[in-house]
DNA sequence: GGTAGACCTGGACGC
DNA sequence: GCGTCCAGGTCTACC
């Protein structure tokens, strides 16, 4: 099969294996990050099908990423390729706007830690954030991992079989009874389902309101309110996917927030009091308080573990969380 | 508005 | 190998 060479050109300061591996979400399926080679993997779910895509950034490219696909692309494919790379990437956040990120928070000027890695789709960032909830980290990974090979769309090449992150309309037609047996993720079940059917059906009739989501219009007491309102999404999950779009100014603090507030940061008191002290540690950031919190995190991994981008998904990508360090 | 308990799974632990 | 306990955020019932 013919395949397809897209070459795409990111902003002057972007580096794919930093900014990929900046959110835990790089190390789960469909997401494959080869630490060797440096690239980045995965099947994307097109209008025309599944498309396997491999991005690159290779040395004397000027920087460059070069997309390769696993068959050739009509051009609404390619843009439709494109568009969910540039959302997943996060290439529309320019250096200039990391900079405003750094004015406030100088420790990750000279690394450039600033863009976090996500997903394609508003669609899978919430259900990854679900499947994140009440759960430890490699609950995670397999309920990811099993999503997508359950439910998600195929691609085989070369007697290999890969599998996309699956659709709203592919979940909303998967019955809870599946989700709980066969990809584990036990009472979220009807929850996933539920959010699937309302990210799959029209505005009009009730269903989610994607682009106001992702409006930057939008205010972000509206966002939260809608986003708690939908089934499984807490403040910890709404405040999350917050962050997933964007939106840097509230932090979804969750028991690993305890951890670092009370080893790195010295605060004392109930898990609900350093959860409020680790808040006002981080106000002063305002509109970017989250990135502040999670690269001083995230920063605390890498000295345990060494750099993310080394990370395999089967053995540091399991384990490289505080509560594991604990243990 | 605040609190307690149920919801599930997988891993750790004790025997 | 088996049973028990625990972590984890959301939801509901209750005060």
């Amino acid at each position: 099969m013919k395949q397809a060479t897209l070459q795409l050109a990111p902003p002057a300061d972007y580096d794919l294996a930093r900014d990929v591996c900046s959110y835990g979400y790089f190390l789960l399926a469909p997401n494959h990050w080869d630490h060797e080679s440096r690239v980045l993997w995965r099947v994307f779910a097109l209008a025309d099908g599944p498309v396997l895509a491999e991005i690159a950034q290779p040395k004397g490219a000027g920087g460059k990423l070069r997309v390769r696909t696993s068959r050739s692309l009509l051009r609404e494919g390619k843009d439709e390729l494109v568009g969910q790379v540039t959302r997943m990437l996060r290439l529309d956040e320019s250096a200039e706007m990391l900079a405003a990120f750094h004015r406030l928070d100088p420790r990750f000027k000279k690394c450039g830690r600033g863009r976090l890695f996500r997903s394609p789709t508003l669609f899978e960032d919430v259900i990854k954030t679900v499947t994140s909830c009440n759960v430890q980290w490699p609950g995670t990974i397999t309920m990811n991992q099993r999503l997508c090979e359950v439910v998600g769309a195929k691609v085989r090449l070369g007697g290999v079989t890969a599998h996309a992150f699956p659709s709203a309309k592919q979940l909303a037609k998967v019955s809870a009874g599946t989700l709980r047996g066969r990809c584990r993720v036990g009472y979220r079940d009807k929850r996933i389902v539920e959010l699937a059917r309302l990210f799959s059906m029209p505005v009009k009739r009730g269903g989610i309101d994607q682009a106001m989501l992702q409006d930057p219009a939008t205010s972000d007491d509206v966002l939260f309110r809608t986003l708690v309102d939908l089934p499984g999404i807490g403040p910890y999950a709404a405040a999350n996917i917050m962050q997933l779009l964007g939106r840097y100014g509230r932090l979804p603090l969750d028991t690993e927030s305890v951890r670092h507030g009370r080893t790195m940061l010295g605060l004392k008191g109930s898990s609900a009091q350093v959860m409020k002290k680790v808040h006002a540690h981080f106000a002063p950031m305002g509109d970017q308080a989250f990135r502040s919190y999670w690269f001083e995190m995230w920063t605390f991994y890498e000295s345990k573990h060494g750099p993310a981008w080394t990370w395999e998904r089967s053995t540091t990508g399991r384990l490289f969380t505080a509560a594991h360090l604990n243990k």
